[in-house]
DNA sequence: TCTTCAAGTTATATCCTATTACATTATCGA
DNA sequence: TCGATAATGTAATAGGATATAACTTGAAGA
């Protein structure tokens, strides 16, 4: 019996939802081993269709790499978005930061996928990704709950998201290792989110004063 | 006339230096085109050997990948040496910082083989690979003038990095751009450079405070 | 109903990694 | 200096991947 979605009737030729299935089951491969490990041959052999059938949904790999992308973007967002809407004595900046550092690290793959791959980087500046991208900023600069505006807090925001990724990305290759002894990542990260805030307020002190 | 080195006289049969050819020449690629673009058949063309000759050096793609990884190191870790060494008005830190950004964009496929492959990751901790790593950040460390000692130092060191490298990472990915303006690299490498200062200043009166 | 088109199929070309068995040169000890 | 052996090439081949071309099937509307 062939894989297949269960959402249409089985049909002997048809698979139904192909290019839905190839996007969900190539985010599953990518969680797993990056980016690097999807096939677009061994995902037509997992869903039970034949080799070329994927290009009939996906002009090619990149194709399909730019809507698994684009699905991963929407998850990430969501995560974020949901880190700093719910209660806690703790600040937005603070959850997002671990939220971020968690999804990072847990989902490492599909991190990657999104921020340390060519398809990204690839991506025009309007385009879906591009917007989806510009997304997860936005969440970033809601989350910095200081008074800053403008400049200030667009500044603030890249500051903490280059840090973020810093951090992950380093954690990942196993490179977040003093000499003299091992720093918690998360102990980095809290670490970070006090530094923004302190450097903020700093900032936003110094721009009241030369307003006067 | 197969091209080959000319350290040796020509010779029919062997290349003579086919080892450290096969290494120049896939740093050549990766400069161009990041680690997924080198070819181990492509590179034996481009020499004049036979398409399985490299496997007499390297046992597969993953080898050749970090021995040229280990090359890229040895390069950018000059770099850095020489950016504190030479005398300059303006703080190591900020030197250092400049260049990092300036090779992290300018040769950004051979950074992202060191910094955003599966290569790095999969370095073992006492390999050739993560030492050279280690290298990078003891460069970091002495960049750092203020007189921080030990963890402090080292959590300062690993801030900065990061936020670096995630600069590095989000330019390269066409996602440094605010709302409101275009930031420039630059004022932000500035940016993290005094806000790390400022940090580290203000964690070093508090320590002392708390000596007291 | 019949035509048309989206979404499958098989067959095939090309490129790449990697292995095996064989050929040639370099090196070093007797 | 000769000869064994190791180092470094080659040719042949297997196997897997991307991608295209030409054909087939079935769903859906005129």
């Amino acid at each position: 019996m062939p894989a297949r979605s269960a959402r249409k009737p089985p049909n002997a030729y048809h698979h139904g939802d192909l290019r839905d299935a190839l996007v969900q089951a190539a985010l599953a491969e990518v969680e797993l081993g990056g980016p690097e490990a999807i096939s677009i041959s061994a995902l037509a052999k997992k869903l039970g269709v034949s080799q070329p059938a994927p290009y009939k949904h996906f002009a090619d790999r990149e194709s399909l790499l730019m809507a698994v992308t684009a699905e991963a973007f929407r998850q990430f967002n969501t995560i974020l978005r949901e880190s700093i809407g719910k209660p806690s004595r703790r600040s937005k900046l603070s959850r997002l930061a671990h939220a971020t550092l968690d999804f990072g690290l847990r989902r490492n793959g599909i991190y990657r996928l999104m921020f340390a791959s060519r398809t990204m980087a690839c991506a025009a500046k309007g385009s879906e990704l591009h917007a989806a991208a510009m997304e997860t900023f936005e969440l970033l600069l809601e989350s910095l709950e200081a008074p800053a505006v403008g400049l200030l807090r667009e500044r603030s925001a890249l500051k903490v998201w280059a840090s973020l990724h810093g951090v992950v990305m380093l954690a990942e290759q196993g490179l977040l290792t003093g000499q003299i002894a091992h720093i918690s990542r998360e102990e980095l990260v809290e670490d970070i989110v006090e530094q923004t805030k302190l450097a903020l307020s700093v900032a936003i002190k110094a721009a009241g004063k030369s307003n006067r």
